[in-house]
DNA sequence: TTGTATGCGTTATCAT
DNA sequence: ATGATAACGCATACAA
């Protein structure tokens, strides 16, 4: 069994008290038994319980992170981000797979309660009313990161999406494209999907052009939807430029454009989002409204660390910058 | 606050050994007093602090995933396999991510002892021998993914290494090409990147095909090591086909050769390894040896965790198949 | 400066 | 069938 505070105690020739403080370098304890105390960790290879220490002060530092699907290409940069500067600040993550579905996030977030975490991270674009209740009842602090809190009661760290997607379609447009299309996340609902959509109507709207509906295609985010979808609108219209709501959609664009012989970026330009780790990989390279993903993450983790370790709420959200990276898939 | 034990046995007027035996469905409980119980759970919304529980049973149903970085396209399916079938038995799982740093992996690992995790899968080329000795010392389960144990002791899952880069070399042998290149992971060491030299050696000798050394190269895993390679290779040497240890490695060979105008796969095949997400995405559409990485997560939680329940180790590793995945980038 | 004793929320042993 | 109580390993209020 691995030694506990009582046989270094006893080691030491001192209580598990004085133990306990020099172990938390609390209040002031005499340097010769300081020194024997941890002489007797040393010999012992002592490490303290976590588990009950945890018990005694009801912190545990981990954090969960709720995520939709960590093998999705989106999210593992926002975990590596979130778990270095966990690290930094000596806590830990529990990772959570959701696949957006209500009951489990529900059940997750109950289980990570009872695992007595001292914060969540939450990504979904569920943004379920039912979810944020639960997050409050708990009363587990919480950040969310990619989408905002409708209710604007839960901090969150994204970027500004209309703007996002209006400025990629407004680069678009600058390159003398007219017939831009649309694929990507529903227009409807109150996620970063609508606020694209958003910024695409915008972007359109200020240049006194008429959005076709033939040319929108609201669908998933994986390369088959891009595919799917660009071979269906092209049935029903002529394409100059697509705008794509992730970069996966945009490969799919790419790939069916290329079996159809259509070359690009030379005859229709093809825009991601996200810039995810392929987006400079794949041929053409993607250009692409970049998201800082690693940074959504650090960023987030911090907040949560801040709003754990402080009393007062800071309650203030962020909006990370996006950007428009130029490669080779757009003029 | 949340309700404790204590308050539903005050609220069912039983005693908190009854609750607690109808929350382990334990001993026989009277019906009438069990539905008190359950009323008053129900009713406080009441739900076990299981840090507690795992105070007292010294075991936490959390287990810690050791992996080098997350954020590399081949981690996230293996942790995702792990996850799930860690949340089908009630675990759940600690992401630390390692770089390969070996202080950062006996670090996590002392860490995570002090957590309490029931078990640990570890993931890591480094095979330092005092990893292993921490293990033990520590006396964490564990089981090893994608790597096996020099020294046998601890289980693993993972490929037969030699045999899978046999087989791809084999294929591209058998498609007539007499001048392949090796792009990837040292021959040296005693991890995967040894063994899968070894099979490239072992097919061309039995074609009793000279190895040349000018079309060897030991890089890093990343596009740019493959692409940056297959340019110094083609220096010195003439190639009609390269053999990538990884996907990644393969896509910056393809991409190097379309810029010197060498057509893939017409003039010069070119075979990946692992079967990354994007391999089916990238142009031309990666043919390459295939790992089942969710499977290999999977198995290797199920395996953990049956060591972790059964006191009798079963000692025994697995090795799954690997599977050649024919696309467009050999001919 | 150091020690004693209590409690964190459970499980489990021993009574009853 | 149920209750009282001791542990699990630690932090901390209170004594000394």
């Amino acid at each position: 069994m691995a030694a506990s505070i009582k046989d270094v105690a006893k080691e030491a020739k001192v209580s598990i008290a004085t133990v306990s403080r020099v172990l938390n370098n609390i209040d002031v304890v005499n340097d010769d038994t300081k020194q024997r105390v941890k002489d007797a960790i040393e010999k012992l290879g002592y490490r303290p319980n976590i588990v009950a220490r945890s018990l005694k002060t009801q912190r545990t530092r981990t954090v969960g992170i709720i995520v939709p699907d960590i093998s999705n290409q989106f999210y593992p940069e926002i975990v590596r981000g979130a778990e270095d500067v966990a690290n930094i600040y000596d806590y830990n993550v529990m990772l959570c797979n959701t696949d957006l579905d209500k009951e489990k996030e529900i059940e997750y977030l109950r289980i990570m309660k009872e695992k007595m975490v001292d914060g969540i991270i939450y990504m979904s674009s569920s943004l379920d009313e039912d979810v944020f209740k639960l997050l409050e009842e708990l009363n587990l602090p919480a950040v969310l990161i990619e989408n905002t809190d409708p209710s604007g009661k839960i901090e969150s760290v994204s970027i500004d999406n209309e703007a996002a997607a209006y400025d990629g379609v407004a680069y678009l447009l600058k390159k003398g494209n007219k017939k831009i299309a649309y694929i990507g996340s529903d227009k409807d609902g109150k996620n970063l999907g609508a606020s694209r959509y958003k910024g695409y109507e915008r972007a359109l709207k200020e240049k006194k052009i008429k959005l076709s509906e033939d040319r929108v295609a609201f669908t998933g985010s994986k390369a088959k939807d891009g595919f799917d979808a660009i071979n269906r609108i092209l049935e029903a219209a002529e394409v100059d430029a697509v705008f794509c709501t992730g970069d996966e959609i945009a490969m799919g664009v790419i790939n069916a454009l290329r079996e159809r012989g259509v070359k690009v970026p030379e005859q229709v330009d093809v825009m991601g989002f996200d810039n995810i780790y392929f987006s400079s990989i794949f041929n053409p390279k993607l250009t692409t409204v970049a998201q800082p993903m690693y940074d959504m993450g650090s960023v987030g983790m911090r907040m949560l660390i801040k709003k754990i370790s402080t009393s007062e709420p800071e309650e203030k959200s962020y909006v990370l910058a996006h950007q428009i990276i130029e490669r080779n898939s757009c003029k």
